[in-house]
DNA sequence: CTAGGGTTAG
């Protein structure tokens, strides 16, 4: 025992052993013991063992104040150990309230604040004590963080029932309940039914509103803290910031900053933060920048903030300064700069940034990280560094939360690989919208229109609710695989069988079902009876839909739809070209080429990727600078000859006609970048059983869609082709898409 | 005899 103990001989004689344990159970307090004193001063756990020791040898243990006394050091200081305070806690004979407070509450700001509810349920079981006013925050709380929104009603009603009904704090709580469950309507009653609201209930509130998306009602409801006479704290703005930022209106934004000065609200980091934000959202880096210089304290989320906001007006250099300057690059450093790449179409600057940090070992990937660089290999169609990810989140025993697991499935499927999205979909047991969504997404693009559909009835089976997400992917299968039936029945339930209205997005969805099995006529009608103004994506789906059909009065119709909202729509003017000349009407290619060179415009140029030993090779059209170019070309003139003893006629109709120099029409045909990539493909890869992966950025052409069946008979290669919508997956000389895309 | 709520980055 250490010498700072004090011994059994050093108690006073009224509180000796003998005495203590006659008392045990009796009125006694034992607020002053001295070994009670001592836990006040306890400042670590070994230290703390050796009282708890003490308490258990002269009795002191089974007095039920002194043991909360003990339950509140392990549970709720600084030194504390929640699994400690637990061992502690079951060795209790009759844990009082306090205790049971003490243990609930260290839960629900823990890692799994889940077992807050399960102490509450065991206490409940107990019977020994009902939860009072400082029980039910916590618990409300923790069913608020993980989002137990029946749990939390059923708070509701036995708070509502308790003496607790009217206490402020747990008013304020079942706020921030209602609206961190989405329902904004029941935080909202509560929020009313407050009789002597305060300045969290109203900060909870409009928090409560952004954070829900209803940024004109949280602002609303700031605008009536005056008539009220409620005056807005730091928090409160705060939360006005982050509804500035999400409705991206600077002009109220500078107010609000102004406003603040006026006020005098206090200053902290945190709002300097948020003002910081405000500003980088509304793309105002000036204003941003300004601030930034004035702040006397900063820390990693100021420096990240400017990160962010660099990178939100595409300064790529300066958003690398900052991070290059700031004191410590955390992970949420690295995070931003790689979400940022990944978000704004640069996957390889993610990438690379990916890899940085691990080389660097400054910081962690976290599942934030993770999340962005799967995302990011899922866009360049990068399978081994995926897996590798996959297989780095199993080794460090990272949990799959609903956020990863959507992301590792989306990757599996961008890249081909369907079997191991759906591996990862079963391997789970929680599965929110969001996973159903994007494995849905998964079957859609492969053409599994019927697999898609069967997925949604066993996610209402789980009682899953569908959300606009989830339907613009069925919608997408079914269009995908020619369901036209299935895609009109789905359609027509979505908001009276699921509440949710359809947006442009379905419309959108809807128009390319149905032009693509070529009833135009029926399209046209949806877009005239839309609620909403059809967006370009609409206009879009109409004009590809009469490119496959020929439909040139439509598609003239469509095109100009179209480029009234998107001028400068480049594919539009390609895609109409394209049905002029399928049509042979030269003249109005030429004019149409004329047109858009007068403006500027450029088709975008067709590019493939494929991923080589973790390596991503690129090909343009007609790329001639890959080191091993020679040798792709020589395999190329190869492949033509023998496809062309198998019978094949290139078909040059489907050449755009907008490439610059027009005599080498069948010439770019044979260069496709897609088919540059099949023929590196063929000469890099030495395991035959493993398919050819390869990802364009542009539609496929009929003639690399023929030419591609024709290879996977001849060359008996599996080909996974991912064009800018769907997967092909060529065969044995067939294509998965049934030629339908 | 003890005690508490709302806020910023990715």
């Amino acid at each position: 025992m250490a010498s700072s103990c004090i011994s059994i001989s050093d108690l006073p004689p009224e509180i000796h052993p003998s005495s203590v344990t006659a008392n045990v159970n009796s009125d006694r307090y034992f607020a002053n013991h001295p070994l009670l004193l001592q836990l006040d001063k306890c400042s670590d756990v070994r230290r703390l063992k050796e009282i708890h020791a003490q308490m258990l040898r002269i009795g002191l243990f089974n007095d039920s104040y002194a043991a909360s006394k003990l339950i509140q050091v392990a549970a709720l200081s600084d030194i504390s150990s929640l699994s400690y305070a637990q061992k502690v806690f079951d060795q209790i004979p009759q844990p009082n309230l306090y205790s049971w407070n003490a243990l609930i509450r260290s839960y629900s700001s823990s890692e799994e604040p889940v077992n807050t509810l399960s102490m509450f349920v065991r206490m409940l079981y107990d019977g020994a004590e009902l939860p009072n006013k400082f029980t039910y925050p916590f618990v409300i709380k923790a069913a608020a963080l993980i989002s137990a929104l029946r749990f939390g009603r059923g708070l509701h009603a036995m708070v509502v029932k308790s003496e607790s009904a009217t206490d402020l704090f747990v008013l304020n709580a079942l706020v921030h309940f209602y609206a961190e469950c989405k329902c904004l309507d029941a935080a909202y009653q509560v929020f009313l039914n407050i009789p002597n609201r305060d300045i969290v209930s109203w900060n909870s509130m409009i928090m409560g509103f952004v954070h829900g998306g209803y940024v004109e009602e949280s602002l609303d409801l700031f605008r009536g803290m005056e008539g009220e006479s409620m005056k807005p704290n730091d928090v409160t703005m705060v939360g006005v910031l982050s509804a500035c930022a999400k409705k991206l209106d600077l002009e109220f934004g500078r107010f609000v900053h102004s406003y603040i000065r006026r006020h005098g609200i206090k200053e902290s980091l945190i709002l300097n933060n948020a003002i910081l934000d405000m500003y980088a959202k509304c793309g105002s880096i000036k204003d941003a920048e300004t601030l930034f210089d004035e702040m006397k304290e900063k820390d990693t989320i100021s420096w990240t903030t400017m990160i962010v906001g660099y990178t939100r007006v595409g300064d790529f250099d300066a958003a690398r300064s900052v991070f290059s300057a700031m004191p410590c690059q955390d992970i949420g450093a690295w995070n931003a700069l790689i979400s940022a790449y990944e978000q704004n179409g640069k996957p390889k600057e993610a990438l690379a940034t990916f890899s940085e940090l691990q080389q660097s070992k400054e910081a962690e990937p976290d599942s934030v990280t993770l999340v962005c660089a799967l995302s990011a290999c899922a866009q360049l169609g990068a399978i081994d560094l995926g897996s590798w990810i996959h297989v780095y989140i199993k080794k460090r025993h990272i949990k799959l939360n609903c956020h990863l697991t959507t992301s590792l499935i989306d990757m599996y499927s961008k890249c081909g690989d369907l079997e191991k999205a759906l591996e990862v979909f079963h391997s789970i047991e929680y599965r929110d919208v969001f996973v159903w969504s994007a494995m849905i997404a998964g079957f859609a693009m492969h053409g599994c229109g019927k697999e898609a559909i069967e997925l949604f009835s066993k996610m209402q089976e789980a009682k899953v609710n569908p959300n606009s997400v989830t339907f613009t992917n069925l919608l997408s299968a079914c269009s995908h695989s020619g369901l036209v039936g299935d895609g009109k029945a789905i359609f027509k339930q979505m908001e009276p069988v699921f509440g949710v209205v359809p947006e442009v997005k379905h419309y959108a969805c809807l128009v390319d079902i149905l032009g693509r099995a070529g009833n135009l006529e029926e399209a046209v009608a949806v877009i005239d009876k839309m609620p909403v103004s059809p967006g370009a994506s609409v206009w879009g789906a109409l004009l590809a839909a009469c490119k496959l059909h020929g439909n040139v009065a439509i598609a003239e119709q469509a095109c100009n739809n179209l480029l009234e909202l998107e001028p400068d729509n480049d594919g539009a003017y390609v895609l109409l070209s394209n049905i002029y000349a399928k049509s042979g009407k030269w003249d109005k290619v030429s004019a149409l080429r004329n047109l858009m060179r007068g403006s500027g415009l450029k088709k975008e140029p067709g590019c493939s990727s494929i991923e080589i030993d973790g390596v991503i090779h690129e090909f343009l059209v007609g790329d001639n600078s890959h080191p091993q170019s020679v040798k792709i070309y020589s395999k190329l003139d190869e492949v033509a000859a023998r496809l062309k003893s198998a019978g094949h006629v290139p078909k040059t109709s489907q050449v755009l006609q907008l490439v610059e120099e027009e005599d080498v029409q069948e010439q770019a045909l044979n260069l496709h970048s897609e088919k540059l990539a099949i023929a590196f493909g063929l000469i890099s890869t030495t395991n035959s059983a493993q398919p050819i992966r390869v990802m364009k950025n542009l539609r496929v052409c009929h003639d690399c869609h023929a030419v591609a069946k024709l290879i996977s008979k001849l060359y008996d290669r599996e080909i996974l082709l991912r064009d800018r919508y769907r997967f092909h997956h060529f065969k044995g000389g067939h294509c998965s898409c049934k030629d339908y895309w």
